[in-house]
DNA sequence: ACCTGAACACCGTTCAAGT
DNA sequence: ACCTGAACACCGTTCAAGT
């Protein structure tokens, strides 16, 4: 752990030396990684390892805890070396979101692989989605927070990915009849607005999480025929 | 605007006498208020002049980039002062929120007092609604983020209020045979979900504005028989 | 009671320099 | 190409001290 400590005054540096010969230097010894056996984070997966650590922090203590330094030094690289990934805190922020409809995705995607018909269908998605944005409130925020900006590309498509499969289920669930008429890009984007609604009031403590199911059996009779 | 400066080197202060004959100092002699005729802001209602200018800042430039300092040099007290009426940033925060709340509640009240029955009431609430919520989109993201937190109750109490007149707007409705039935609290809880779904949906850019009309159009008739 | 000024411990961002 | 270290210009928060 400690193997030397070079001389200058005012300048805590340690430096250690792995099994492959390679000097490590960081201001924080105890957060180094191994070098030797697996490959360090850095060097290679940067980029990954920020995200790992920054959807972590994102969990535990929320978007406004989220500190670049932080997660460098977690990580034990300089408080410079994140740039190279992500040139702003924004960038990483983005980032996160855009993993975030990733995510929200394939959860949906789950969620339509269950037995049952289309109305079952229906009801499971809606209990997905909801859950996924109540389990990740911090996440969810972070996806429906003013991408007007330049750079928001990439996210705006992430998110095109969620919505073009519940507009699948939506013209599924109109054409056997067991879902309202009307626009299913309409029926699609205010189905995901109530359920993000919903997950909102949660999020934000005025509803209790114990009501979710009467409310989502509401908001469900509201949908299906 | 400059009459004199002090001496000292490397304090960039001046000072400036007003027609009552105070010294009023100031790092940011621009920024200085007139103390002589309408009252300098501070001293008294600096609590008033902090809402206000973080409330315009909010609009302006979001929550994120609301400093405390900011608002101090702005309003042309010290850094310190905002914390005897709010004692961290947060607090400011969970005041506009709460101010949020009870803006939100008026603009709801000028719109059921509209004429027409009470469908054409829904109808005008819903739209007041989001119409509040997409013109306030920072403000609005505000209000519904993360009250799980000590010294959130006065927020929810807020809150509470356009909640209440929902939910009267919801109980008329369905005895006047023009609202689908079931638990009032619920249908209220899911219309102003669907309501604040459809402003974040625009607020994100995942919707467009021009939408929004036959968006609230769709989730309308979900809502009336 | 309310505000000031200095101080502390952080930030994000930039940039020359290293390997 | 990727990272480091120092530097810059900020923050929020705290606290003794002033009026």
């Amino acid at each position: 752990m400690r193997e030397g400590t070079s001389e200058a005054v005012n300048v805590v540096m340690s430096y250690k030396v792995d099994s492959d010969y390679n000097v490590v230097k960081g201001n924080n010894v105890g957060m180094i990684r191994r070098v030797s056996d697996d490959r360090p984070y850095h060097h290679g997966n940067l980029r990954t390892a920020l995200l790992a650590a920054a959807e972590r922090g994102l969990r535990e203590r929320g978007a406004d805890e989220l500190a670049l330094r932080d997660l460098a030094r977690e990580i034990g690289v300089s408080h410079a070396a994140p740039r190279r990934h992500f040139p702003t805190r924004q960038a990483l922020l983005d980032a996160l979101a855009e993993d975030g409809f990733a995510r929200l995705d394939s959860v949906l995607l789950t969620a339509l692989e269950g037995t049952g018909g289309t109305a079952a269908h229906v009801r499971a998605v809606m209990t997905a989605y909801v859950r996924f944005a109540t389990e990740n409130a911090a996440l969810a925020d972070l996806m429906y927070t003013s991408k007007h900006r330049p750079g928001a590309e990439r996210l705006l498509e992430a998110a095109a990915a969620p919505f073009g499969r519940m507009r699948e289920l939506v013209l599924r669930g109109q054409s056997e009849g067991v879902l309202r008429g009307g626009d299913p890009d309409r029926l699609g984007m205010v189905l995901i607005a109530t359920l993000q609604g919903l997950a909102s009031m949660v999020n934000s403590a005025i509803a209790e999480p114990e009501q979710l199911g009467d409310l989502l059996e509401t908001a469900f009779a509201q949908f299906v025929l």
